[in-house]
DNA sequence: ACCGGTTCGTAACAAGCGTTACGGTAACAT
DNA sequence: ATGTTACCGTAACGCTTGTTACGAACCGGT
């Protein structure tokens, strides 16, 4: 068991350094080697448990998936009603602390790679797929009375906008503070009558 | 002048190089070696107009300033209403053509270099800054009797809307086509009142 | 206690990178 | 016509990168 035990927690070990490395020094220093000097390993266990370089990057955006959908389902469960699920799930994830602005520096370092390779493209498709609809499902049952095609409107304005907050509050969190994104989505949230 | 000419001819290929290259292949192949080769010169070319590669990246976000710059003061100049203006600079922020789906790619892959970079950083910071000002003066304008605290997070909300819609666009143009970019833009204006 | 297989570190490889130095060439001034 | 200067291609340097091959160490079963 003590065998399983090191393998895992290596592997948790790896799975940390992947995401440390990615969000702290960015996309271009997401190197094989800085991976293994940050999970305190050498190069050769980290080319046993992934192939290649990209599956760095596929694996940070992997774990981005499971960490916010774990968030996210935990906070829908725990809302009293579904406007204030559609709210908490809205507000995790944009930049308001460090943890998502980490989140929004990984995702924006996955796309920018993704922009030249298909199968990265791919992952990204169908994680935000999920993503849209689950606050166009969490929309309509907010709305119960529009119609699909607003559903659908109000639904994209309201990712676009968290996914935009989170990319700007990441790279200028000074210019963009917790306070003031929260301000936006209330103000938005309220003028499309979901709050 | 034939001299002075092929200089500037080749400063400006150079440019559409830099831009072509970032554009289309992503930021990990923006290399000097593929500039050159897209500009039909040598990589001696390329380093005597810029010290490094990081001027490079540098060049594309200037380039990139000065195209919607340009953009975006024609649109304001030709609307009939501020209300338009303000609504025409929005839907060029956004990825609804080729173009703009190029800049939004430009745009992300220079943010996420410039994660680690505070020099890269600062040109985001002061570009976005006057965009952002821009946006809030047009807000202000156009509903003239907000709360200068509803105007910054309206006009947050709409940038912030708008870049999102940008990326979103730029990496699945297929599920965010520009019709549905521009029912969400209506959307949020109406329901702001701005429209 | 020995052995087979898994696990990981060591070391090296070729390729590509940014960057620099040098040489030739063409335009300009005198 | 000749010298000077700016311009740019050639070639190389040193370094980092991703990736691979090999060997040692360790564990579980017999």
């Amino acid at each position: 068991m003590s065998r399983s035990a090191d393998r895992s927690a290596q592997g948790a070990a790896l799975s940390r350094a992947v995401w440390d490395v990615l969000a702290t020094q960015g996309l271009e220093r997401l190197t094989v080697r800085s991976v293994a000097a940050a999970a305190g390993c050498t190069t050769g266990l980290v080319m046993h448990r992934f192939p290649n370089r990209r599956a760095l990057l596929l694996h940070a955006r992997q774990l981005l998936h499971e960490v916010t959908l774990a968030r996210v389902e935990a906070l829908e469960a725990a809302a009293p009603t579904i406007r204030a699920a559609l709210r908490a799930i809205l507000l995790q994830g944009m930049s308001i602390d460090e943890q998502n602005r980490q989140e929004a520096v990984v995702w924006l370092g996955f796309l920018a790679s993704a922009i030249s390779d298909d199968e990265l493209i791919a992952e990204h498709r169908r994680n935000n797929h999920s993503w849209r609809t689950r606050v166009e499902r969490l929309t309509a049952a907010a709305a119960p009375d529009w119609a699909p095609a607003r559903v659908s409107s109000v639904a994209l304005a309201l990712i676009a906008m968290t996914e935009g907050a989170a990319a700007l509050g990441a790279a200028d969190p000074a210019a963009f503070p917790a306070t003031q994104q929260v301000e936006m989505l209330d103000a938005a949230l309220i003028a499309f009558g979901l709050f």
